[in-house]
DNA sequence: CTGAAAGCGCTTACAG
DNA sequence: CTGAAAGCGCTTACAG
């Protein structure tokens, strides 16, 4: 690999002189910006990013810790911040945590020790006290879909909503009983949407019904087995609330397998829909969430922290903390049909 | 953020002494070592790897280039190659190109510009000569899935054999009009796979149907959109081979919309199958690949290739390319039951 | 057993 | 308009 002075020698210039040109920091004559421009060609330079890195204290690299990637909403936001990053020329790490705290805490170990300039993160909770270092260390921290961390940035959904309007949709299609499946271990999401839930059934005065189970490795195979334990302790539920379109993947099958109809006998929605549901063989009724758009935005947000950081060190104001929340929309399939 | 230089100074010794304490590199006093580790810990010092990398030609990093994320294997290989990197104390940069030459031909731009030590691709072929250069220029990289470079390492699925068995397993169902989904921009797995279904239909005296259809932006979709354009053609089938599950999802929906039963009346099977088929509500017999066990072989590949690399330079014999090959193992559900 | 020095490849005040 | 020098944070021969 070329380097700077492999270009400066055969420029007949100085390093300093050769990088000018490149970043186009200062006038360079016009005969010599040419001859530099040939010996790159030539000698197919390419700057050492690493080296650059070091000199201006920039990776141009961003983590991205999530607890799956398939299938889960995290692919598509994983979609989209890596769009964005690139743009902006940015390099996207995607961590998984397998929302394992070992495995989390590990990852951001690594992330903290130079790696990156900044991190969004889907967090397991766990290590909150670590994700705070690494912030107040000075790389800076975006929290997405789940945010443990009130004082740091988010870009989330209005959870609370969406289980509320679940409940009064489902109440309006007739629904009397409806369960909602909940995590094992319970994260901001799952808390919000509960409240949602919560509020809601209460004021239709109807008996709530949980869905809980020993956590799978995927929320397909969650969905499925909460859904077989609901039917075993005769939990006759005519709606089913499931969190993400990947849970409505394995209530389906379950349903399937005992012979139960959809949308006859029970009726389904997914309260975290990322434009799945459609293809579905039934196709399932979803509160879609702008997935990719949460992933672009997030980066978007990150960015503009990584800048302020920067800019803080000259003087200017201090970055401060900000939540962007997206609502649903509720869209209608098979899953829910009257 | 402490430096080597902050902790040399509390501990009143050189950096040098710092740097073989902490990297076990060469016999320090165990009182030195002491004063080294109590300041370390104090400081909450962590090496700064821009600079290790720098100054040791390493990134511990690698790339790894794929068309997308999900649905698609490519998930569940990116977790594989993750899961392998991490233990090795690798990062992994994942980067999605959506199938598009332009997209892909920057990221590998990026990567070639001292951003990772090795690459793991998943080309759309068109930058093969680009591909071939970050090679030559002391990148190595291992091709999965897809191999369009015949002189680069490679880890794949046999797939000749996975066409072939998948029409003799459909004639012996009783199917005898089998249409095959292929794609528009022919790489090589979808070549082989021809080639095997090819093979057997020649074999059995059967008519060859292809479904084909401008690209969509992802597989569900793309089998979706082939499966509505046969039935307007009227192209028969009693059997379809999908690519890959995802494709299947597509294909399921399309017949249930136009209230055509699987398996009575068309039998589906899909040749790239990665653990999601048994979870659907007509669950989709497939060639089941060891998706995540590909993506950690491609890891240890390219681990090796990166060691050789760095021994060559010392002398040791060139490094020679290699080829794993996967056998799918056909798992048989109801979207083929007699 | 440990220090002083060189250098990885770049950028950026400082001169002139 | 351009060169010489310092330095980003490390590692590693070279001495002693």
């Amino acid at each position: 690999m070329a380097t700077l002075k492999d270009v400066a020698k055969l420029a007949h210039v100085d390093v300093s002189t050769v990088s000018r040109a490149l970043n186009n920091t200062s006038y360079v004559h016009p005969d010599t910006q040419q001859r530099i421009f040939d010996a790159v060609k030539q000698l197919s330079y390419h700057p050492n990013v690493l080296a650059q890195g070091l000199r201006q204290g920039k990776r141009h690299t961003i983590g991205l810790v999530v607890p799956r990637l398939m299938p889960s909403i995290f692919g598509n936001i994983s979609q989209g911040v890596e769009t964005a990053a690139l743009k902006y020329n940015y390099g996207t790490l995607i961590c998984n945590t397998g929302d394992n705290p070992a495995t989390e805490q590990e990852i951001l170990t690594r992330l903290r020790d130079g790696f990156v300039d900044g991190i969004i993160i889907a967090g397991t909770g766990a290590n909150n006290r670590i994700v705070k270092d690494i912030h107040a260390s000075g790389i800076p921290v975006i929290q997405v879909i789940r945010q443990p961390i009130a004082s740091l940035s988010s870009v989330t959904a209005d959870y609370r909503t969406i289980g509320y309007n679940a409940v009064q949709y489902l109440y309006r299609k007739g629904c009397r009983t409806i369960g909602i499946i909940e995590s094992a271990n319970t994260s901001v999401p799952y808390l919000e949407r509960y409240e949602g839930y919560h509020k809601a059934m209460n004021e239709l005065d109807l008996r709530e019904v949980i869905l809980r189970n020993d956590v799978s490795q995927n929320n397909i195979h969650y969905g499925y087995d909460c859904m077989i334990s609901s039917l075993m302790n005769h939990d006759a539920c005519d709606g089913i609330l499931a969190a993400s379109d990947a849970q409505g993947i394995g209530v389906f099958r379950a349903l399937k397998e005992r012979h139960i109809r959809v949308p006859e006998d029970i009726k389904v929605l997914s309260l975290t829909g990322y434009q799945m549901g459609e293809m579905l063989e039934t196709s399932l009724t979803s509160m879609e969430l702008p997935s990719t758009e949460i992933g672009v935005k997030s980066f978007l947000m990150l960015l503009e922290a990584i800048n302020a950081k920067n800019a803080e060190a000259k003087g200017a104001p201090k970055y401060v903390p900000q939540h962007l929340s997206f609502p649903a929309e509720l869209v209608e399939r098979e899953s829910t049909a009257s």
